[in-house]
DNA sequence: CGAATATCAGTGACACTGAAATTA
DNA sequence: CTAATTTCAGTGGCACTGATATTC
């Protein structure tokens, strides 16, 4: 009995799996250095924006909104990892950018996502790992419209 | 600067980001049926189990501890989709199954997790999936040790 | 008693919405 | 005043650890 295309479905299925897997892996490798994913991801980020970003900026390369931008930035301040800074032409926007310590501490943590990363797919041998690399490309081309908005259904 | 091989951290990227995506499609399209993707995943579970399973099962099933899918248990149960018992055996155990209305209603459930994983997999064309299904299903193997860490009971 | 099973209580990590403050 | 930007307060989703009753 095969539908018309369970495919998707599956793909979907082990998507999840593997993602939960990766995230878990990623979590304990990262726990030694006091952050969490979503904070490394952040100075990630901020790492390859060669100048500061607007929380707003920021938000949008992370794919949240940007009053939970605010909170790992806030976080990541606090370690002293990254720092604000009114911005002058706009001082509504606030400006965040790494600083030396923190630009230090990243180096740390891209070995880290990349031993973790390694650990999850080195065992798939050189030439099916490009090839993954390429359908994943694909498909995160733009695919929006699929980020936020949430709607509660109350009751 | 390109270190010897950063492949799998891209990989490892584009895996997070399209995972959060279809995370969030899948709970929006769940929303109107009252059920979150956890829950879902648990009806679908049980959906394939021919019969009632125990907590720790069913738990081991979803790749979390038991006590986690208590919860996700109770939520099940208020809404009458499954069912619990007592094991008649082991009067520790907890047997739990869905009911006929859960059966129903995972139809519904069945059918939205396809088009949820369709919208976002459908962009590859049927060559590009069925690879892509092949490489996640070498590297879901069984990648054990990179779960929570909960319990590891012998071998 | 010691081991297994499930549940209760509390917590962490993540991101969302709505409302408020500041500035354009 | 209206709009944009960020932040405050509260909440939902998810899963974890530790402690506790029940049963084996």
């Amino acid at each position: 009995m095969s539908p018309p295309d369970t495919t998707s479905a599956q793909i979907g299925e082990l998507f999840m799996r593997l993602s939960k897997r990766i995230r878990i892996r990623a979590g304990r490798e990262l726990a030694p250095l006091g952050l969490t994913p979503a904070q490394a991801h952040a100075m990630k980020v901020l790492s390859h924006a060669e100048r500061p970003l607007r929380m707003a900026e920021l938000a949008a390369r992370l794919e949240i909104v940007p009053r939970s931008a605010t909170t790992v930035v806030d976080d990541l301040a606090a370690r002293g990892l990254i720092e604000r800074s009114t911005c002058d032409r706009d001082r509504r926007a606030t400006l965040v950018a790494l600083t030396d310590h923190g630009r230090a501490e990243f180096r740390r943590i891209r070995a880290i996502r990349q031993s973790a990363g390694a650990q999850v797919f080195d065992r798939l041998g050189e030439r099916d790992r490009a090839e993954l690399l390429r359908l994943l490309s694909l498909l995160a081309k733009d695919g929006d419209e699929a980020h936020s908005c949430a709607r509660r259904s109350g009751s």
